[in-house]
DNA sequence: TTCTTGCTTGTCAGTCACTGACATCGGCTC
DNA sequence: GAGCCGATGTCAGTGACTGACAAGCAAGAA
């Protein structure tokens, strides 16, 4: 990863929030660390809050890929999970990154928030991808919520507990998902 | 509704913010129109956002209360949209202050943050409700969940156009979740 | 080389959300 | 009347975020 001024906020941002809390950082000492001024974190990131959402962009991106590469007659779900499961090396590699950032929004009210907010906003997006399948509106957003749900409730729990894989953790959901319906 | 100062920076603040929007809204504003100090603001909500949502907590209540009186051996979907329709009138009576709020809030990403989040915290309620009544977890979880949204979607729906009613909206929301799975 | 253009950053001043500490006031109880 | 308590006012302070302007720096045109 390029060693820019954005990558390194974001790396000190991580740190810091981990040792005192999200609350008791503030946006000047995360440029401190990261060798800038208080006015260029904010002129990367919208917001504090934001220096941690940046990976959804990435992941948005892959997924809607990955959609393009499965054929137009399989189901929505399935079309979801299968999209799920060509992320999964993307997620691995972002691990020790992801790790410690998920503590830190587990132990934030204010981070949890806007992670309900980016995730629905990648159903969202799964939801017109969908819809540019031919899938019907209605199924499209329902198929999108259902398969979002699943998937953000499976990286939590893996990101807790590296044991089973993303991919083994895909498949049970996806089993448990059909038998529930 | 008793004219206390909680309530009437409630008034205040939906006026406020459909005149000028939310942003451009100060907390020292809203407290001028309602009679009190910026301070007094602050001691009845937490956050500038938190007064527009006052309401969840009492709609909580009647939902709870509502399954309570729910046979325990009707289905977990089938309770919670019984317990939804319970509440309807509560919604119906709200309705002028409902209204002009809920263009407020799509009119300000901030606000739909903090609405997810409302609606998050009301889904794990009503999750630990059907738990309490012997449903296994993770189907409580899911049921939540998908009664949840479908309920937010039904409710914002109605209250950007009035007819159908809102029992008959859920009626058909119902039929149309059966029909999809 | 030199000039120019554009992107990134620094600097500074300002607004506003939000908080803690302390004083005040009105009603209630004894 | 004395004391108590909950709601409010006052004040000072911190920190998130923004707009305006200047400075540096790299790449390409002249």
């Amino acid at each position: 990863m390029a060693d820019t001024a954005r990558t390194r906020l974001q790396q000190a941002a991580v740190d810091l929030f981990g040792e005192r809390g999200f609350d008791s950082t503030t946006a000047a000492e995360i440029a401190a660390r990261a060798g800038v001024t208080e006015r260029t974190f904010f002129r990367h990131f919208a917001d504090k809050r934001e220096v941690l959402f940046d990976g959804q962009a990435v992941l948005l991106e892959a997924l809607l890929a990955a959609i393009d590469d499965i054929p137009p007659d399989a189901p929505p779900l399935g079309t979801l999970f299968r999209a799920f499961r060509s992320v999964c090396p993307l997620l691995d590699a972002n691990r020790p990154f992801s790790e410690p950032r998920q503590a830190v929004i587990s132990a934030t009210p204010a981070l949890q928030e806007r992670e309900l907010a980016k995730t629905a906003a990648l159903a969202a997006a799964l939801a017109q991808a969908l819809r540019a399948r031919g899938v019907p509106d209605d199924r499209a957003a329902f198929a999108a919520q259902i398969g979002m749900a699943v998937f953000a409730h499976v990286t939590v729990d893996w990101l807790e507990k590296s044991e089973p894989g993303l991919t083994d953790r895909l498949d049970r959901a996806e089993q448990d998902l059909k038998t529930l319906l």
